[in-house]
DNA sequence: GAAAAGGGTTGCGAAACAAAACTCATAAAT
DNA sequence: ATTTATGAGTTTTGTTTCGCAACCCTTTTC
C-alpha cells in the first residue's frame, strides 16, 4: 500500500462523480431496478415504491434528461406514458446488481425467496467481481495506475 | 419479457434498499472511493473531498456504525485517528468500480489520465459485468428469477 | 355528460445539507 | 513552561431537498 498519493487530485475526474451526479439521489436506483422490473407507469412505480408523486416525477424527469429512461406517450391510451429504460440505463446493470448483491451479504434481514439465475442453466449467477483482460479475478491489492497512453508496456506493478 | 409481474413485491426485499441505506447517501461513495486510495485522516477526507466538516463527520460516523469502515486513534500521535475500509468495506470495491466505469463511458469530459490495470500483467481491467457460473457473460435478458430453494433442477427459464 | 384514471403541479412543514465559527485535546516550537 | 498550531470534531445558522396532501388538466369509460 501507499504510492497511491500522488495521483490522487487526478482522480477527481474519474467517472464517479459523473455517475453520481446522475444516479446518486435518493429514490433513482430503486426507479431504476423497478425499471428492469418490467413497470413503465407513472403509477406503477408510484404504487410500487411508495414514494411521494413529486419526487417520481422529478426523479424520472431526471432520469430521461440524463439518457438513462425514454419518455413515450401510449398510442392507444393517451393517457398513459411510457418510461422504459435505454441503452444507457440498461448498462447500470452491473452496478446495480453489484450493489444487490453486497446489501444481500451484508444486510440484516435480507434473504430473498426469489434468486437471479442464469436463464439457460437455471444456475445462480455468479458474485460480481473484477478481472483482469485475461478472466484472472482480481481484489484491489492487485491493482494499480497507469496512464492511459501507456497501457501494455511494462508488467510487474506493485499494487497500490 | 413479462412474467416479471409477480414477483415485484417480493423484491422489496431484495438486497439494494438494505445496500442503499448504508452507502446511498451523499458522500458516503465518494468517502469510499477516497478510503480506497489510502487516505485515512478526517483532514486528508476534509481536503481531498471538499465536504462541510459537520457533514463529513456524520458520514464516517455512519459508515462506522455501519460497519464499512473502522475508527482507530493513531499510537503516535493521539491527535490523529484513522480510517480504514473493513473487509465489508473492500467488497464494496466492485459495486463502485462498475458505477465509476458506467460514468466514465457516458459522463460529459470525463476521460481519466490514469487507468486501472491488472498490477501483473499491466492491462487494463475488463468492464465489470455480469456472468453465469460457469463464465458465459450475460446481459438482462439471460437472466430469470428462480425460488431459492429450487435453484439447479430445470434449465431453459425464458429470461425475464 | 358525469365520473374515474393517468400524470402531473403547487404549497407547506420536516428533514438533510452546507458554511462558518467555536471547542477541546494533544503536540511542537520557543 | 508558555505559547502556538494541528487534528478531530461540535454548534449555530441559513439554504436546499424531501415528503405529504391537495389540486389541476387531459383522456377514457360508463
Amino acid at each position: 500500500m501507499g504510492k497511491l498519493r500522488e495521483p490522487l487530485s487526478e482522480l477527481a475526474t474519474c467517472g464517479l462523480p459523473s455517475a453520481l451526479e446522475v444516479m446518486g439521489e435518493r429514490w433513482s436506483f430503486l426507479i431504476l431496478r423497478a425499471a428492469f422490473n418490467g413497470l413503465v407507469h407513472f403509477e406503477e412505480f408510484s404504487s410500487e415504491l411508495g414514494i411521494a408523486r413529486n419526487i417520481l416525477s422529478n426523479r424520472l424527469s431526471r432520469l430521461v434528461e440524463n439518457g438513462v429512461m425514454r419518455r413515450s406517450p401510449c398510442e392507444h391510451d393517451r393517457r398513459k406514458i411510457e418510461y422504459r429504460l435505454t441503452e444507457k440505463g440498461h448498462d447500470l446493470l452491473p452496478a446495480m446488481l453489484a450493489l444487490r448483491q453486497w446489501g444481500e451479504k451484508y444486510g440484516e434481514n435480507v434473504s430473498p425467496e426469489l434468486v437471479l439465475v442464469d436463464a439457460e442453466k437455471g444456475q445462480p449467477i455468479s458474485p460480481i467481481s473484477i478481472h483482469a483482460a485475461d478472466g484472472r479475478e482480481l481484489g484491489w491489492h492487485d491493482l494499480a495506475w497507469k496512464a492511459r497512453d501507456e497501457v501494455g508496456k511494462d508488467g510487474k506493478g506493485e499494487g497500490c
